[in-house]
DNA sequence: AATGAATGAGTGTTCATTCAT
DNA sequence: AATGAATGAACACTCATTCAT
């Protein structure tokens, strides 16, 4: 008979909560693996950072590597989301390419590269496919818009895969300590970076 | 290349060491943290790599520590002393920098500000300190090369110490799979990184 | 079978439980640990078997202990049953010891004293005691049973009890591979058993 | 020079003390698997068990399952060259068969086939394999003697292998309270359980 | 000069158990 | 009646480090 009043699920009720917990999981695993690397982030760590006891994380992520595979979904997401919508805003080239440096250089990460040798051993094919996947996606992307660009003449002709690694690599040098200080801002290294990459050494004539 | 750093003590290994041994166990050391960064690399497998055991490793160098510095120094030497070699020689500044790209990129290594970012919480800060110092003789001496070739006019203007940190970022291109790989080799990829660099994205009129 | 056991209160299931789900969850239980023991079968195990949380295992039974006692106390009742009815059938006594072997032989289980002996650590002293009665019930039943064949000459003299251990202890060959295989059925091998239990070695003269 | 005197091995010398070790962890892990079984048996009560920490357990094992094997090939062993030293003596073969069964009876043990099923999942093909043949030795050490015995018509005709199955597993009554007591002792229950397979249940006319 | 033995601290993972809903 | 969330205790295993020889 109550049956009929309101089909309510039996049990506790997925608190909103849940989804919540899980995100700030998520997001503070995420920031703490960009900051220091697979090995260096122990569960102990990131439950400690989300008020939480280990168990706690694995009830919503089976074990470290799947945790780390969603993290960096996650980041690789965001980080094409971003650039992706940076990208297809107005203005002239070369400053939508400064916007997206200084976005990425605002927060400081690993080298994604070497964040990924590490891990690799310890994540299933399956997981580094679905990275790889997520950051190729975004190097697409990249690669796209300057196809776009060699062929509309807007930029001299060259691979556009090899230059969309390129402009990521040269963002990385936001974590040196002699480029980002008390002297220059990370905007500014990343207009100087940006504009290095734009005029190239050649002497004008 | 010990003697050249009088102020450290700790982070010395012991003296009078039979030096055969000790440097073989510096190469192999340095080649394994070069290729897998610090964590990843046990003591014992330095140690079976050498044919010896944990305990002889420690019998050189006082702690994993110190080992990892004098490695880093030793590498970071040997990478200053090639790259002014080659660019003491002769030839278009520009020639002479893919020399130093092709040979940079020829072996694998972890990207230098990752593997610090996994040590730093195990070295001293004087450790720190002595590998940053190895580090940056590097960069002084492309800081001066850009610096006079800017004076000279043979570069376009610009921070010389930012384009050494931006050069070095770019070399690291080499470790992902979508850039170095059956269809481009090492040196073509080295090739059109430093045309590049050099000619900028800028479209010629 | 419950309302048999006066005495216990732990290790009794709160009462007024949906017998459905609760004999669903025993059977289901049952079925696991006889199959793979105490240690193996996790409660997580059990409730996903029966469609159910964790959580709801725990509403009818109040812990692993309580669960697994009820488990032996069913299972032990059945064999109790079946045995006794077998046994009070017609035919001679070798052939209804046969039909119970070949009853207890054609469904594989762990052994019973190692699974108690795994299980007795986590167990209440009363609940290793309900369980031993119910598993001396079942040895007394066949101790009768021999000590009525004795008195009326039908097998020769011996110690009865003994020998409804012997008898029970017989059936574990069948969790033997080189007993039980492609050339030896297992009510072949239950034929045999008895064979060899009925006979003896010694020789006919 | 000194080297012409006595080629010395470098290094400490392999204490004695170092086999002993092994064989001290060998024999006591031994009895604690064969007295609870695989999972009961952590590796840290094996180690306080012997006086030492877990980690010095892991400088002798690589790991559990090696621990286990090698214990489980180790009692093994024993119990079949005690059993072909016992069985080869003189005496009649009930007897031969007396004295086996009080050695085995006489310390209790975890039912083989149990243990095996729970060890199982965690141990390598290859280790599993190794522990059959070692336990298959035995049987076939039975087997061969039981054969011998009917071709010279000291037993009745049967199947060997089975027998010996048989014989090993009426044996394990050795664990059961209601058998061994205060009323009867090992050497007893065993005299009896050999009676009872030599002279079988069939009635004397 | 080199090594066998031993250890402490830490890591990932599992699981029985509790509690509010 | 049933469940989502959370936890504590245990376990297997690794590794840098020490010390007597």
């Amino acid at each position: 008979m109550q049956r009929e009043h309101h089909k309510r699920k039996p049990g506790r009720p997925k608190a909103s909560r849940s989804s919540q917990t899980m995100t700030q999981i998520l997001r503070t695993a995420s920031f703490l693996f960009m900051e220091h690397g697979y090995e260096k982030v122990s569960l102990v760590t990131v439950a400690q950072s989300c008020g939480l006891t280990k168990a706690s994380v694995y009830y919503y992520f089976n074990n470290k590597a799947v945790l780390f595979t969603e993290c960096l979904l996650l980041v690789l997401k965001i980080a094409h989301d971003q650039t992706a919508s940076i990208m297809s805003g107005s203005g002239s080239l070369q400053h939508r390419l400064l916007t997206v440096a200084q976005r990425f250089m605002s927060n400081a990460h690993i080298e994604f590269e070497s964040m990924m040798r590490e891990a690799s051993t310890e994540l299933t094919e399956e997981q580094v496919g679905s990275i790889r996947t997520a950051e190729q996606a975004l190097h697409i992307l990249l690669k796209d818009i300057f196809q776009r660009a060699i062929d509309e003449g807007e930029i001299a002709e060259c691979d556009p895969m090899l230059l969309s690694h390129v402009f990521t690599a040269m963002l990385t040098v936001r974590n040196r300590k002699e480029v980002i200080n008390e002297q220059k801002s990370v905007d500014q290294a990343a207009e100087e970076v940006i504009q290095l990459l734009w005029r190239g050494l050649a002497p004008r004539q």
